[in-house]
DNA sequence: TGTACATCAGTGAACGCGCGTTCACTGATGTAC
DNA sequence: TGTACATCAGTGAACGCGCGTTCACTGATGTAC
């Protein structure tokens, strides 16, 4: 709503100009506010200030939007993943470590987003761009796993990447979805679940033998 | 639907005599083909062959059947985990490991029982008896982490049993809702979610210093 | 063993509501000349 | 620079539908005597 001047919805006059963006917008809302269920095509179109039949416009139903925001939700999730991997600086472990906590902010600040693209049951198979969408973002991990057991000293033995990448995005998106998330259903914890995850991760990687008892912070 | 030779719905007479436990039924079909969100009280009512009034005699609006549909898959959930673990017989780690595949099965066999304890987007606050349900399952995942550090040999550092529990719950969890799930949100492996498990199960607890590179099958 | 009665689990009609979707339409915008 | 026109993103009225919920009611069941 930042790109005009006028109230509510933002008209600026019989054709509202982005009509496109305020429908994602109003789901968003709707998502955070009463879960991937509680969001409609005539309140989000209510919400834009605009009349029932315009969304028909610009998405062939419901469904099309929510799948939109899943597939965008799924872009920021890789951008957000990607940035705080960052390359593996300046050492894989705490780029990782950097990584994880970024699973667990994404699922926390934007969980409309999060429950769009994990929880609003749409059918992968029929909806390709979101799958897709998806595997780009945990191709981020994958990446991450690859360097990381690519620097292994010579002589380590060497886990296999996909495997280790398999085991922290279950772990990480286990403990974001039962203790992390920023809506409702979020259960209690006697910690953080930052260190929840991050013990979890040293003493697994400690298991690989790839972490010293020592290593972390 | 085997208390009675009548047809669908199993009418006999005025009073339908099991109409609280028909409404569940129905609740889990309709659940388990369209998600949470596609079960309303109205085609429950359909589906157990009643008037559309009748099942507010038995649960005071929707929220309290898919309540008491959560509650139940809880306790049966509580049950499935504690005859997995059966109290540690022959000893903790093979029981731990028969845990996690009750755990799995779960979320394969029982997708709506699963959807509505995690996914229903109840709150949980203000649903004490599902909360509580809840915990008494994850209290059994809990016991069987302080039996198996209990049992250590007594030289042996003792990792503090909640965290443990937790870690093994998250990763569990992980799993089951992005890999095992038994609905079309189910994502492919090229693995048995059961081996992927397992394999992270053993990783983490041998960097516990728990289980030897040698343990397991 | 029979009858009267209380209790309770259902009915079915009615209501208001919001959703999804279609339709012919109209106002705004941009562009060719 | 002005005008004519094509394009497109909206309107608003209308439709059928299913949901949630209330209501006075009625049929079945069990039990006291």
């Amino acid at each position: 709503m930042s790109w005009s001047g006028h109230g509510r919805g933002g008209r600026r006059g019989y054709h509202h100009g982005n009509l496109r963006e305020a429908l994602i917008s109003a789901a968003l809302e709707l998502i955070a506010r009463k879960g991937p269920a509680g969001f409609t095509f005539a309140e989000a179109a209510r919400q834009a200030g605009v009349s029932a039949a315009a969304p028909y416009r610009h998405f062939r139903d419901r469904d099309a939007l929510m799948a939109d925001v899943a597939q965008r939700g799924f872009a920021r999730f890789e951008a957000r993943l990607a940035a705080a991997w960052d390359e593996g600086r300046p050492a894989p472990l705490p780029a990782l470590e950097r990584m994880g906590r970024a699973y667990l902010g994404f699922a926390r600040e934007e969980p409309a987003y999060f429950s769009a693209m994990f929880e609003s049951g749409l059918p992968l198979a029929e909806h390709k761009e979101v799958h897709e969408a998806g595997d780009r973002a945990f191709g981020v991990l994958r990446g991450a796993c690859e360097a990381m057991v690519a620097a292994l000293p010579p002589g380590a033995k060497r886990p296999p990447a996909l495997m280790v990448a398999l085991h922290i995005w279950s772990l990480s998106h286990g403990i974001a979805s039962l203790f992390a998330r920023g809506d409702a259903a979020r259960r209690s914890l006697p910690m953080e679940p930052e260190e929840l995850l991050e013990a979890a991760t040293l003493i697994y990687l400690q298991g690989l033998g790839i972490a010293g008892p020592a290593t972390g912070r």
